[in-house]
DNA sequence: TCGATACATAAGCATATAATTAAATTATAG
DNA sequence: CTATAATTTAATTATATGCTTATGTATCGA
């Protein structure tokens, strides 16, 4: 669940996204996203990083430069991620664990929350 | 496109995912959400304040309480505007009109970025 | 109307994020 | 080997985020 969490923060940023979609159509060098984005080169690298660490981005070395491309593998395996989420039941779901256990019996969280709910 | 960015925010944090995955499956109080997930009421107050922002959750008065649940037909359209983004072509996303004219002669985009390249 | 409960809003604080400039790497060309 | 170019890493700064505590607002019951 952390990793679904991760790898949505890393396209929710507009710059991110925007690198992420150009890289999933072509390779793109450093350079020419920063370019692209108008923004500085440190910052194209570091968004590539964070891309890169989450599995969405590959890098390949050709000289002097650095070509990145997204990774359309990755890019369906998020997606699916993310529809399992929303479609598995919540109890097997790893990070609900402490909440389904509160859950089992609604009525005890019922009661911590007013003494009069329930009468 | 930003409304697109705005919604992978409003779910891309764990707290308000897992309050997300909850609503969904059934309503909860604001009281409820902070005993399951050991968080202060305003702490929830404010989480369901960014996801009914964004059109993913609906409140409804009930008495004293208010409980919170999750907009299905919104997680769907996000969903869609999720792959319609990384499906589509990019000259045809708003908000990449910009790079669309810069990529338009990539040839000068790589002159920018060196002297040499192309020689 | 008064007191208690549920929720929202405001204020404050610590941390995370995204950008920039500057310095360190890595590779090519001479 | 040295100079130059592309990239990364580091340092800095401004802003956003998420939480808490404190305060305000609304509903219910006595």
């Amino acid at each position: 669940m952390q990793e679904l969490v991760d790898r949505l923060k890393a396209i929710s940023d507009m710059t991110r996204l925007k690198i992420f979609k150009l890289i999933l159509e072509q390779e793109f060098s450093v350079c020419e996203l920063a370019r692209l984005l108008s923004i500085s080169q440190p910052a194209v690298s570091q968004h590539l990083r964070r891309l890169k660490a989450v599995g969405l981005a590959e890098e390949e070395r050709r000289g002097q430069w650095i070509y990145y491309k997204g990774c359309q593998k990755e890019l369906v395996s998020l997606t699916k991620q993310l529809a399992s989420f929303f479609a598995d039941p919540i109890d097997s779901i790893e990070g609900f664990s402490d909440i389904v256990t509160l859950l089992a019996n609604r009525a005890s969280l019922d009661a911590e929350c007013t003494n009069q709910k329930e009468l």
